[in-house]
DNA sequence: CTCAATCCCGACGAAATCACTCGGGATTGA
DNA sequence: TCAATCCCGAGTGATTTCGTCGGGATTGAG
Protein backbone atom coordinates (compact mmCIF):
# COMPACT_ATOMS: atom_id res chain seq x y z
CA UNK A 1 0.00 0.00 0.00
CA UNK A 2 1.46 3.44 1.15
CA UNK A 3 4.72 2.10 1.55
CA UNK A 4 5.42 0.95 -1.81
CA UNK A 5 4.69 4.81 -2.56
CA UNK A 6 7.35 5.76 -0.07
CA UNK A 7 9.60 3.51 -1.31
CA UNK A 8 9.07 4.72 -5.18
CA UNK A 9 12.18 4.43 -7.38
CA UNK A 10 14.18 2.49 -4.93
CA UNK A 11 13.84 -1.10 -7.11
CA UNK A 12 11.69 -3.25 -6.29
CA UNK A 13 10.62 -4.08 -2.53
CA UNK A 14 9.97 -7.85 -1.32
CA UNK A 15 7.12 -8.75 0.82
CA UNK A 16 8.91 -9.58 3.46
CA UNK A 17 10.52 -6.62 4.10
CA UNK A 18 7.39 -4.16 3.71
CA UNK A 19 5.62 -7.07 6.08
CA UNK A 20 8.39 -6.11 8.64
CA UNK A 21 8.23 -2.38 8.21
CA UNK A 22 4.40 -2.50 8.77
CA UNK A 23 3.97 -5.31 11.37
CA UNK A 24 1.36 -7.06 9.10
CA UNK A 25 1.54 -10.81 8.12
CA UNK A 26 3.18 -11.61 5.16
CA UNK A 27 0.76 -14.10 3.95
CA UNK A 28 -2.18 -11.41 4.38
CA UNK A 29 -0.10 -8.61 2.07
CA UNK A 30 0.57 -11.17 -0.34
CA UNK A 31 -3.53 -10.96 -0.51
CA UNK A 32 -3.68 -7.36 -1.10
CA UNK A 33 -1.16 -7.28 -3.25
CA UNK A 34 -2.64 -9.84 -6.01
CA UNK A 35 -5.49 -7.26 -6.18
CA UNK A 36 -3.17 -4.53 -6.91
CA UNK A 37 -1.31 -6.42 -9.48
CA UNK A 38 -5.01 -7.59 -11.14
CA UNK A 39 -5.28 -3.82 -10.99
CA UNK A 40 -2.33 -2.72 -12.47
CA UNK A 41 -1.31 -0.47 -9.90
CA UNK A 42 1.59 -2.46 -8.82
CA UNK A 43 4.17 -4.69 -10.83
CA UNK A 44 5.53 -7.77 -9.46
CA UNK A 45 9.26 -9.19 -10.33
CA UNK A 46 10.07 -13.06 -9.64
CA UNK A 47 13.05 -15.11 -8.27
CA UNK A 48 15.69 -13.70 -5.96
CA UNK A 49 16.07 -10.61 -5.32
CA UNK A 50 12.20 -9.62 -7.01
CA UNK A 51 9.80 -7.76 -5.10
CA UNK A 52 7.02 -5.24 -5.96
CA UNK A 53 6.84 -1.78 -7.29
CA UNK A 54 4.38 0.67 -8.18
CA UNK A 55 3.61 1.01 -11.73
CA UNK A 56 2.87 4.60 -12.01
CA UNK A 57 3.99 7.88 -10.11
CA UNK A 58 2.76 7.81 -6.91
CA UNK A 59 1.59 11.80 -8.23
CA UNK A 60 -0.71 9.55 -10.90
CA UNK A 61 -2.21 7.48 -8.45
CA UNK A 62 -5.50 8.41 -6.83
CA UNK A 63 -6.50 7.01 -3.93
CA UNK A 64 -9.85 6.12 -5.52
CA UNK A 65 -8.14 3.21 -7.97
CA UNK A 66 -6.29 1.95 -4.90
CA UNK A 67 -9.24 1.84 -2.72
CA UNK A 68 -11.59 0.21 -5.74
CA UNK A 69 -8.56 -2.13 -6.29
CA UNK A 70 -8.81 -3.55 -2.73
CA UNK A 71 -12.34 -2.78 -1.63
CA UNK A 72 -14.41 -3.03 -5.03
CA UNK A 73 -16.63 -0.50 -6.30
CA UNK A 74 -17.52 2.07 -4.40
CA UNK A 75 -21.02 1.54 -2.71
CA UNK A 76 -22.42 2.36 0.09
CA UNK A 77 -25.44 0.07 -1.10
CA UNK A 78 -25.52 -2.76 -3.18
CA UNK A 79 -28.14 -0.44 -5.02
CA UNK A 80 -26.03 2.67 -5.76
CA UNK A 81 -22.45 1.14 -6.91
CA UNK A 82 -19.89 2.37 -8.97
CA UNK A 83 -19.96 -0.55 -11.40
CA UNK A 84 -22.81 -0.91 -13.08
CA UNK A 85 -22.42 -4.48 -13.23
CA UNK A 86 -21.96 -5.08 -9.35
CA UNK A 87 -24.80 -2.86 -8.80
CA UNK A 88 -28.05 -5.00 -8.21
CA UNK A 89 -31.12 -3.22 -7.78
CA UNK A 90 -33.38 -3.94 -5.10
CA UNK A 91 -36.86 -4.81 -5.04
CA UNK A 92 -38.38 -1.73 -4.10
CA UNK A 93 -36.26 -0.05 -6.21
CA UNK A 94 -39.81 1.48 -7.53
CA UNK A 95 -40.92 3.40 -4.66
CA UNK A 96 -37.52 3.35 -2.53
CA UNK A 97 -36.72 7.23 -2.49
CA UNK A 98 -33.45 6.72 -0.42
CA UNK A 99 -31.52 5.98 -3.37
CA UNK A 100 -30.75 9.30 -4.44
CA UNK A 101 -28.80 10.15 -1.10
CA UNK A 102 -26.80 7.09 -1.34
CA UNK A 103 -25.77 8.57 -4.30
CA UNK A 104 -24.72 11.50 -3.02
CA UNK A 105 -22.75 9.84 -0.32
CA UNK A 106 -20.73 7.71 -3.08
CA UNK A 107 -19.85 10.74 -5.02
CA UNK A 108 -18.90 12.63 -2.22
CA UNK A 109 -16.68 9.75 -0.95
CA UNK A 110 -15.36 9.40 -4.40
CA UNK A 111 -14.72 13.06 -4.68
CA UNK A 112 -12.62 13.00 -1.42
CA UNK A 113 -10.84 10.00 -2.47
CA UNK A 114 -10.47 11.14 -6.03
CA UNK A 115 -9.12 14.68 -4.61
CA UNK A 116 -5.91 12.58 -2.87
CA UNK A 117 -2.94 10.65 -4.72
CA UNK A 118 -0.55 7.95 -3.27
CA UNK A 119 1.92 10.80 -3.17
CA UNK A 120 -0.54 12.97 -0.89
CA UNK A 121 0.11 10.21 1.78
CA UNK A 122 3.86 9.29 2.01
CA UNK A 123 5.71 10.82 4.74
CA UNK A 124 5.60 14.74 4.61
CA UNK A 125 9.68 15.09 4.08
CA UNK A 126 8.90 13.16 1.21
CA UNK A 127 6.65 14.71 -0.83
CA UNK A 128 8.04 16.07 -3.76
CA UNK A 129 5.68 18.17 -5.82
CA UNK A 130 3.35 20.63 -4.23
CA UNK A 131 -0.21 19.29 -5.26
CA UNK A 132 -3.08 21.90 -5.55
CA UNK A 133 -4.82 21.97 -2.14
CA UNK A 134 -7.82 19.71 -2.27
CA UNK A 135 -10.63 21.79 -3.62
CA UNK A 136 -13.30 19.58 -2.15
CA UNK A 137 -13.06 20.59 1.67
CA UNK A 138 -13.70 24.31 1.24
CA UNK A 139 -17.18 22.87 -0.37
CA UNK A 140 -17.59 20.91 2.69
CA UNK A 141 -17.43 22.81 5.70
CA UNK A 142 -19.23 25.59 4.54
CA UNK A 143 -22.47 25.69 6.55
CA UNK B 1 -37.37 5.49 8.89
CA UNK B 2 -38.52 7.26 5.77
CA UNK B 3 -42.15 6.22 6.01
CA UNK B 4 -42.29 8.05 9.17
CA UNK B 5 -41.35 10.88 7.74
CA UNK B 6 -44.14 10.48 4.94
CA UNK B 7 -47.03 9.99 7.76
CA UNK B 8 -45.81 13.10 9.45
CA UNK B 9 -48.75 14.86 11.21
CA UNK B 10 -50.84 12.59 10.89
CA UNK B 11 -50.83 10.61 14.31
CA UNK B 12 -48.94 8.11 15.51
CA UNK B 13 -48.20 4.96 12.86
CA UNK B 14 -48.63 1.36 14.44
CA UNK B 15 -45.38 -0.89 13.50
CA UNK B 16 -47.68 -3.08 12.27
CA UNK B 17 -48.67 -0.35 9.63
CA UNK B 18 -45.00 0.56 8.79
CA UNK B 19 -44.40 -3.11 8.61
CA UNK B 20 -46.95 -3.78 5.84
CA UNK B 21 -46.19 -0.52 3.50
CA UNK B 22 -42.18 -1.68 3.48
CA UNK B 23 -42.75 -4.84 4.00
CA UNK B 24 -39.89 -5.56 6.28
CA UNK B 25 -40.39 -8.22 9.23
CA UNK B 26 -42.17 -5.96 12.70
CA UNK B 27 -39.73 -7.49 14.92
CA UNK B 28 -37.24 -6.04 12.97
CA UNK B 29 -38.43 -2.92 12.96
CA UNK B 30 -38.76 -2.18 16.79
CA UNK B 31 -35.48 -2.81 16.74
CA UNK B 32 -34.38 0.06 14.49
CA UNK B 33 -37.20 2.56 16.08
CA UNK B 34 -35.48 1.70 19.49
CA UNK B 35 -32.29 3.55 18.17
CA UNK B 36 -34.19 6.36 16.95
CA UNK B 37 -35.95 6.65 20.21
CA UNK B 38 -33.02 6.94 21.99
CA UNK B 39 -31.51 9.47 19.71
CA UNK B 40 -35.14 11.29 20.29
CA UNK B 41 -35.80 11.68 16.93
CA UNK B 42 -39.30 9.55 17.56
CA UNK B 43 -41.39 9.08 20.63
CA UNK B 44 -43.61 5.98 20.86
CA UNK B 45 -47.49 6.48 22.10
CA UNK B 46 -48.77 2.87 23.81
CA UNK B 47 -51.46 1.34 24.51
CA UNK B 48 -54.20 0.60 22.16
CA UNK B 49 -54.18 2.77 19.23
CA UNK B 50 -50.53 3.62 20.13
CA UNK B 51 -47.98 4.32 17.63
CA UNK B 52 -44.62 5.49 16.91
CA UNK B 53 -44.28 9.70 15.36
CA UNK B 54 -41.27 12.13 14.16
CA UNK B 55 -40.20 13.97 17.13
CA UNK B 56 -39.84 16.93 14.86
CA UNK B 57 -40.30 18.54 12.04
CA UNK B 58 -39.07 16.35 8.96
CA UNK B 59 -37.77 19.43 7.44
CA UNK B 60 -35.70 20.23 10.93
CA UNK B 61 -34.24 15.95 10.99
CA UNK B 62 -31.18 15.78 9.05
CA UNK B 63 -30.07 12.82 7.38
CA UNK B 64 -26.53 12.66 9.47
CA UNK B 65 -28.75 12.08 12.81
CA UNK B 66 -30.40 9.59 11.30
CA UNK B 67 -27.66 7.36 10.71
CA UNK B 68 -25.66 8.11 13.29
CA UNK B 69 -29.11 7.43 15.21
CA UNK B 70 -29.70 4.12 13.45
CA UNK B 71 -25.76 2.97 12.48
CA UNK B 72 -23.66 4.90 15.28
CA UNK B 73 -21.00 6.96 14.62
CA UNK B 74 -19.88 8.19 11.22
CA UNK B 75 -16.61 6.20 10.64
CA UNK B 76 -15.29 5.31 7.48
CA UNK B 77 -12.46 3.66 10.06
CA UNK B 78 -12.05 3.19 13.79
CA UNK B 79 -9.38 5.26 14.16
CA UNK B 80 -11.44 8.56 12.40
CA UNK B 81 -14.51 8.21 14.29
CA UNK B 82 -17.24 11.27 14.79
CA UNK B 83 -17.44 10.53 18.36
CA UNK B 84 -14.51 11.06 20.07
CA UNK B 85 -15.52 8.94 22.75
CA UNK B 86 -15.72 5.46 19.80
CA UNK B 87 -12.46 6.77 18.09
CA UNK B 88 -10.04 4.04 19.06
CA UNK B 89 -6.48 5.12 18.26
CA UNK B 90 -4.52 2.62 16.23
CA UNK B 91 -0.75 0.82 17.43
CA UNK B 92 0.99 2.65 14.40
CA UNK B 93 -0.85 5.94 14.84
CA UNK B 94 2.56 7.33 15.23
CA UNK B 95 3.67 6.81 11.83
CA UNK B 96 0.49 6.33 10.13
CA UNK B 97 0.02 8.75 7.20
CA UNK B 98 -3.44 7.59 5.94
CA UNK B 99 -5.55 8.71 8.64
CA UNK B 100 -5.79 12.46 7.04
CA UNK B 101 -7.68 10.43 4.10
CA UNK B 102 -9.84 8.73 6.65
CA UNK B 103 -10.79 11.73 8.41
CA UNK B 104 -11.30 13.95 4.57
CA UNK B 105 -13.74 10.70 3.46
CA UNK B 106 -15.18 11.01 6.59
CA UNK B 107 -16.18 14.59 6.40
CA UNK B 108 -17.19 14.24 2.91
CA UNK B 109 -20.28 11.95 4.09
CA UNK B 110 -21.10 13.55 6.78
CA UNK B 111 -21.39 16.70 4.01
CA UNK B 112 -23.29 14.57 2.35
CA UNK B 113 -25.74 13.59 4.84
CA UNK B 114 -25.65 16.88 6.90
CA UNK B 115 -27.05 18.53 3.71
CA UNK B 116 -30.26 16.44 3.03
CA UNK B 117 -33.11 16.46 5.79
CA UNK B 118 -35.60 13.76 5.66
CA UNK B 119 -38.24 15.80 3.96
CA UNK B 120 -36.03 15.42 1.39
CA UNK B 121 -36.40 12.14 1.04
CA UNK B 122 -40.50 11.82 1.22
CA UNK B 123 -41.87 10.64 -2.11
CA UNK B 124 -41.48 14.25 -4.32
CA UNK B 125 -45.63 15.08 -4.56
CA UNK B 126 -45.18 15.56 -0.53
CA UNK B 127 -42.05 17.66 -0.25
CA UNK B 128 -43.55 20.70 1.14
CA UNK B 129 -41.19 23.40 1.42
CA UNK B 130 -38.37 23.71 -1.51
CA UNK B 131 -35.07 22.89 -0.03
CA UNK B 132 -32.42 25.08 -1.15
CA UNK B 133 -30.20 23.00 -3.92
CA UNK B 134 -27.42 21.20 -2.44
CA UNK B 135 -24.46 23.38 -2.44
CA UNK B 136 -22.51 19.57 -2.54
CA UNK B 137 -22.75 18.27 -6.00
CA UNK B 138 -21.60 21.35 -8.18
CA UNK B 139 -18.21 20.89 -5.76
CA UNK B 140 -17.99 17.43 -6.14
CA UNK B 141 -18.35 16.66 -9.60
CA UNK B 142 -16.02 19.57 -10.99
CA UNK B 143 -12.81 18.17 -12.34
C1' DC C 1 23.84 -26.44 -12.71
C1' DT C 2 21.93 -25.93 -8.39
C1' DC C 3 19.82 -23.62 -4.75
C1' DA C 4 17.70 -20.24 -2.07
C1' DA C 5 14.79 -16.22 -2.36
C1' DT C 6 10.89 -14.60 -3.93
C1' DC C 7 6.50 -14.16 -6.35
C1' DC C 8 2.12 -16.64 -7.60
C1' DC C 9 -2.17 -19.07 -6.40
C1' DG C 10 -6.03 -21.48 -4.30
C1' DA C 11 -8.22 -23.14 -0.40
C1' DC C 12 -9.26 -22.90 4.45
C1' DG C 13 -10.61 -20.91 9.21
C1' DA C 14 -11.93 -17.82 12.99
C1' DA C 15 -14.09 -13.66 14.42
C1' DA C 16 -17.07 -9.84 13.78
C1' DT C 17 -21.23 -7.86 11.76
C1' DC C 18 -25.80 -7.76 9.78
C1' DA C 19 -30.51 -8.68 9.27
C1' DC C 20 -33.73 -10.86 11.56
C1' DT C 21 -36.45 -13.87 15.16
C1' DC C 22 -38.49 -15.13 19.77
C1' DG C 23 -40.76 -14.59 23.87
C1' DG C 24 -42.43 -12.17 27.21
C1' DG C 25 -43.64 -8.13 29.77
C1' DA C 26 -45.86 -3.04 30.60
C1' DT C 27 -49.50 0.50 29.19
C1' DT C 28 -53.39 2.19 27.69
C1' DG C 29 -57.97 2.99 25.03
C1' DA C 30 -62.32 0.77 24.32
C1' DT D 1 -61.52 -6.58 31.58
C1' DC D 2 -59.20 -7.22 27.26
C1' DA D 3 -57.00 -6.56 23.08
C1' DA D 4 -53.73 -3.62 20.77
C1' DT D 5 -49.68 -1.73 21.01
C1' DC D 6 -45.11 -0.34 22.64
C1' DC D 7 -40.94 -1.90 25.31
C1' DC D 8 -36.88 -4.89 25.93
C1' DG D 9 -33.27 -8.43 26.11
C1' DA D 10 -31.45 -12.56 24.35
C1' DG D 11 -30.63 -15.67 20.43
C1' DT D 12 -29.74 -17.29 15.47
C1' DG D 13 -28.00 -17.84 10.61
C1' DA D 14 -25.69 -15.96 6.77
C1' DT D 15 -22.13 -13.06 5.00
C1' DT D 16 -17.96 -10.47 5.18
C1' DT D 17 -13.37 -9.45 6.88
C1' DC D 18 -8.94 -10.50 8.34
C1' DG D 19 -5.75 -13.70 8.46
C1' DT D 20 -3.45 -18.70 7.75
C1' DC D 21 -1.43 -22.69 5.21
C1' DG D 22 0.81 -25.26 1.83
C1' DG D 23 2.61 -25.80 -2.32
C1' DG D 24 4.16 -24.57 -6.82
C1' DA D 25 6.79 -21.46 -10.62
C1' DT D 26 10.78 -18.16 -11.67
C1' DT D 27 14.88 -16.28 -11.39
C1' DG D 28 19.55 -14.35 -9.79
C1' DA D 29 23.76 -15.80 -7.46
C1' DG D 30 27.35 -19.00 -6.43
Amino acid sequence: MVQLGRHFGAGPASLAEIAAEEDLPRAYLEQLVMSLREAKLVGGTRGAHGGYELARSPESISMSEVLRALEGPIAPMMCASDDPEHSIGCDRSARCTVNVLWVRVRDAVAGALDSMTLADLVPPRAAPTPIQPSPLQGALTTP
